[in-house]
DNA sequence: CTGACTGCAAACGTTTTGCACGGTA
DNA sequence: TACCGTGCAAAACGTTTGCAGTCAG
């Protein structure tokens, strides 16, 4: 796993609890605060709320993790990759990644704002699969 | 203002301090908790932040107010309208709705993931031309 | 060996709750 | 008049901080 490189590279050591959250990160998805202290917990029992906090803050901070907002829901941290969009089911709250071709609405965003854009946040909520 | 007749049908009183709230979030778009408060506060100085809090709370719960969820910021609450979109100036903060068509990524969306969607949450960050 | 990380406990900021009083309908 | 809403204070949460001990590099 080559993210140990990168954590090096941006002066985190790669301690066994960091280790672990990145990993459940890259298997899940996306998870939220509680849900990665609960998974450490079972690995780590004397883990503490601190440190996945302060953890998922430095990697935030350098951009190798990222915060997703969820409307109606708590955050959820994701492995910080090339810019794509999110589908939520309201009903069980799986989150799925999607890219999706935003150019035509990011040129009429930007036309309809004036607005310079970079950024975007897309989320849509829905009923997934299973649970139809 | 019909926004009265609204309240009184979901039976909440049309209370100063209530009506305060929705005509502030009618000037000014959007607002967070903060600035609600000390909107409230130079009207009524005896204002409590609980008073802001179980209003917001109580018009949010009959979708007379809606919570919009920003990357990196505050939320913000503005009064309900037809779904729509945001941009947010990461320099000075500044908010705007956007009617964007978003029939093609939603239809791309649906067939990227088989959920069935509704509610859709799309917001551009970026810089306003005031900014620029 | 040194600085960074962990875990604990305390501190902090935000949001919620309980209650007595006051105001809307 | 009967509730509902307000304001205050306290409580409950979620997140951050400080510190001593430990570990990665």
């Amino acid at each position: 796993m080559n993210y140990v490189a990168l954590l090096k590279e941006k002066n985190l050591k790669v301690t066994p609890q960091r280790l672990t959250i990145v990993e459940e990160l890259y298997v899940n998805g996306h998870m939220n605060i509680d849900q990665l202290y609960h998974s450490l917990k079972s690995k780590f029992p004397s883990v503490s709320l601190a440190t996945i906090y302060k953890n998922i803050n430095a990697m935030t901070d350098i951009f190798f993790l990222s915060e997703v907002k969820i409307p109606h829901q708590k955050s959820v941290y994701e492995l910080t990759k090339e810019e794509h969009s999110h589908v939520v089911c309201t009903q069980c709250q799986t989150i799925m990644d999607i890219d999706l071709d935003i150019s035509q609405v990011l040129s009429d965003a930007k036309q309809l704002s004036s607005y310079s854009l970079d950024e975007s946040a897309i989320i849509f909520n829905g009923i997934c699969p299973k649970c139809k």
